[in-house]
DNA sequence: AACATGACGGACA
DNA sequence: GTGTCCGCCATGT
């Protein structure tokens, strides 16, 4: 386990129910903006380890990228995302602005959709 | 060591 | 808005 998953893990886990953020994101919040695909290896290592919100990372388009795996595939993670309250468009894309997360950035009224952010 | 692939992202057509 | 190409970085063969 290197220190670049370490810190991926970290980030994931810090996002809260019904939000999202992209690989490249992480990436970049971490320090390394052209390691978006290592922040997806990283996932893919972990291979639907179940204690832990894997599901809450999408691309930068609010698109399920995911490649169509057994236990874990993008029918999984679209279904684990909407349990939380993310809104799919036309059934497989989501509206990224909306669901966002900013780890520093303070979350903006997101309230109003009727979210329960303080639930982690 | 070299080449191909991939849970990405951005630029172009 | 969609499809293709190129750049990045790590891994697998």
């Amino acid at each position: 386990m290197t220190s670049f998953e370490q810190s991926v893990l970290d980030i994931v886990r810090k996002i809260p129910k019904g939000k999202v953020m992209s690989y490249g994101q992480i990436a970049k919040y971490i320090g390394a903006p052209k390691a978006s695909r290592e922040v997806g290896w990283a996932m893919h290592s972990l291979g639907g380890t179940s204690n832990f919100p894997w599901w809450r990372v999408l691309n930068s388009k609010g698109k399920i990228t995911i490649k169509e795996k057994s236990d874990s595939g993008p029918d999984t993670q679209q279904r684990l995302l909407e349990a939380e309250g993310v809104e799919f468009d036309n059934g497989h894309k989501m509206d990224m602005e909306k669901y966002q997360y900013h780890p520093e950035g303070k979350t903006h009224q997101i309230s109003l959709l009727g979210l329960d952010e303080s639930g982690e």
